[in-house]
Formats: structure tokens, sequence, C-alpha cells
DNA sequence: TCAAAAGTGTTTCAGATACACCCATGT
DNA sequence: ACATGGGTGTATCTGAAACACTTTTGA
């Protein structure tokens, strides 16, 4: 029997996209009264789970996506650790972690995780818990410190979408130039230029053009792009490029 | 009394400029045989130190740079947390821990900081160890996980110095246009163009000319700068500028 | 034939790069 | 007087921004 680590875990926020907006996935936390079945807690959360002692972080953040989504290479980030000694104090929470078999006053560090999948590889089921896609500007109050963990890890997705080719991972694997755009909009929550981000585009060698278009579509078909992780690796500069 | 967490620990990559080169902040651990004498272990470490049970993780690193520095308000940014489960299992690692009076099978997760400051204002002492500024390019093999944690730190530090004006820090409060190219170019490694670095500079409206100059140099003196982060705080965009 | 998104080019402006000489000071 | 680093301007190129019309498909 593999020993869980009382003091040390792990929260995944998944971000997904929708063809339209930005989501990250959010569970249900509910507690039903022991004797009058009424809900005592109802709320959400980001994923996240203890880690094993002989595991590593990475590992168990994985695990946690696995579990949530059955896929098992998806980007996987961290992006920062929340270890404020009252961060599990409020009434909810504490009750939680009694109900479920935790120590309530055990100072637990999580460290955050930040993924990124395509909404649509996802099915939805985890620990009997309710899932779902929520849009991130339509997360209400989140339970723990959490919508402080989700806020962060957009700052850190904001960000690293400027340096490091990621965005892909939140499409199909066949995009269209038009879908990859709106992911940059959706995650920055501002529009861009089109011919300008084509532009720009273009320059970009590990983006494969293929010969295919979308079917189906009520209107000119786009043409579908691949994203060539093997012609990034090759052409990447030095970490980056250094100007001031 | 307070309780410190077996589990949680900080360590911080005290990073320094000494006029020419990038330093980091470097302690001797050394351990001799109860009974020859003999030094049974010799090697080096970065800063760092356990948590208090009621302590955030940024109030123990100011903590760590407080005792070793008498500074108080250091620049100072968590960047990644370190937790593998072999990370402290090499040999002299677990005799340093039982030595010191803890247990070598706990599996402790830190939290890596780092913090910039400008070598000579810093006096060294550290509960009695021995401690160095020692340039980043010379420093060889540390014990634990620490050269991992250090290029980490720099990874870092060489990202954020691009968006954020933090590169003061490493520099006396009032400072030369010379001095701080040669900040950029220790923590980057590379040259940059006088004229061009200056004119990039020109725009940053938060370094402000002092009417004063450099005294007692065999050249002519160049003028003297400061930085304002009053001016900073309401100049600057909201996160930063969204190009892809 | 209409609605819907795809796809495309030019102009203007700002910033990046490359580059060489005179100036003020201490010794 | 000389050695040392301070300080400055211009020309060229690259990328960013602004902007409108034609094309292809399904309904």
């Amino acid at each position: 029997m593999r020993q869980i680590s009382p003091y040390i875990s792990v929260d995944c926020v998944l971000f997904g996209y929708n063809g339209s907006e930005l989501e990250v996935l959010i569970v249900d936390r509910t507690l039903k009264d022991d004797n009058s079945d009424e809900l005592i807690i109802n709320d959400r959360t980001l994923t996240g789970n203890h880690v094993y002692e002989d595991e590593t972080i990475e590992d168990a953040a994985y695990r946690v996506l696995f579990d949530l989504t059955g896929l098992d290479s998806v980007f996987l980030e961290q992006f920062k650790t929340f270890a404020n000694p009252d961060r599990l104090k409020r009434p909810n929470d504490q009750l939680w972690l009694q109900r479920t078999n935790r120590n309530p006053d055990a100072r637990i560090v999580t460290v955050g995780f930040y993924s990124l999948v395509a909404t649509d590889k996802v099915k939805l089921i985890w620990k009997g818990r309710n899932v779902n896609w929520v849009p991130v500007k339509e997360v209400g109050e989140l339970a723990f410190d959490h919508n402080e963990i989700l806020q962060e890890a957009l700052k850190t997705l904001r960000l690293r979408i400027k340096y490091e080719p990621i965005t892909f991972e939140l499409l199909p694997e066949k995009f269209t130039l038009t879908q990859l755009q709106n992911v940059y909009e959706a995650i920055w929550g501002i529009e861009l230029d089109k011919r300008n981000f084509r532009k720009k585009i273009a320059r970009m060698k590990y983006l494969i053009t293929l010969d295919e278009k979308q079917t189906g579509v009520a209107h000119k078909p786009a043409r579908l792009y691949v994203f060539s992780r093997e012609v990034y690796t090759k052409t990447k500069k030095e970490l980056f490029d250094f100007t001031i």
C-alpha cells in the first residue's frame, strides 16, 4: 500500500478551449448532513490531490489529470506553490477535511500546476464528483484558496504563450489559423488583426500547412495546420532572444 | 516556542553583482568526525531553512535573508518548488541531516526563492558558517539538489529582467548607465551596444537622471541615475503588452 | 443568391541594429 | 600628455499596426 503524504498536495488548473472561450475544469464539492440529507457544503474547487510519499509532484499532477481525463500526455507545468498557514482554515474547508478523513489542523503545501487540453478530448469523471468546464470569466467563488491559484495560473499562461508555442495544446491536432488566433484572443481577452496575425504566424516554421481543408462548413473552408514539435525543437533560439 | 515544520523548507538563491560578474551566495557545509577531527563533509550549499508552522513561506525566505544579510527589504520572488523524493538521499546529505538532528528519511519539500542585492551591501554571517559570494560561472558542485535550484533561479532571472525593472536591485541606489548595462550583460552573458542600450533606457520614464556625477574616477565622470518605483508603478502597462 | 468566414497586400511608423568619434577626468 | 571610460547621431532594416476587398462553400 502506497503511503500518502499528508503534507504535500498538487492542484491542477486544467484549461480548455471550447471554440470561443477559455475554460477551466471545476468540480463540485458537496457534503450532506448525516441525518437530514440536507446539503451542508455545496461549492466548487479546482482538481487536486495528495502526493504519494515515493512520487514526484509532477507524477502526482499527471495522475490527477489522467484520473480526470484519461489523457496521459497533456501539457503540464508547475507555476507556483501555495503554503499560507491559513489557506484551509475557512469553516467549510475545515469541515470538508474532517469528513474526508484528513487532519484539519495539518499545514498542507500545495504545488500549483496548469495544463492545457482541447475541451472536447475530455470525458469528465472524477471520483464520483460532478465535473464541469466553466468559462474562466464565469468562475465564481471557489473553495480553499483556489481563486488565487486560478488567477496565478492564468497570469502564468498569459505570459508563457508569448514565448512558447503551447497554444496548440488547446486545439485539436489539426486546426485552422482562425482557431489559433481565437485561442490567443481568448487567453488575453483582446482582439487581434487577422492579417497581422497571419503574417506573424507565417514566420513560425514549426506550423506545418496541410493539404487538407475543413469540411462541412457553410463558408469557404479553411486550410488545416499542425504543430511540429520536431521543427520547433530544432529551430528554437537559445531560451529567447536577448533584447532588454 | 515556535514549532518548526519538518516537511517544508525554503531555499534562497541570493544573487549579487560585484561590478563585473553575477555572483551567488554560497555557504560552506563542513562536518568533523567526532573523534579524529577530520572533515568528513566539506562542500557547499545555497542558503535555506525550515519554515515555522505559523509562518508563510515568503516570511521564512525573508527571515533567511535577514539572518544572512541584515537587510529587510530585498527583492524576493518565488520561482519553483523542488520535491523529488530522492532530493536529499545522497550519502553526504543523509549524514548531514542526521548530524543536524533531522530525520533523514523525511520528505522535505523546498520552495525556491531568488533575491537580488548589491553585493557590497551585505555583511556575511550565517549561523557560524562560512559564507561567500561566488561568481555564478564558478560555482562547482553543490550539495542536495542545489545545482538544479540555482539553474532554475538563473533561468527565471534571465527571463524576468525582460519584463520587470528589477536589475536596479543589484546596484547601489545611485548608479551609472554603464553599470546598469553591465548588469544585463552579466546576467545574460552577452555584450550589448552602448548607444542602442541608452536609446532604449531613455524611453524608461522611471529612470531618473540626477544632477550628480561620479567622483574619483580617472576618466570623464558618469551621470548618476536612480530608479523610481513610484513612476514605474504609475506608468507600467497592464501586465505587459500583448503581441504574439 | 445570400450569409459566413477564408484569405490576401500595402503603407506607415516604431524600434532594432550597426557603427566612430570627441569629452572630461585623474595620474 | 595620456589612458580611461562617458557620452552622443545617423542610416538601414525589420517588425508592428492599420486597413478592405474577393473567394469559396453550404443552406
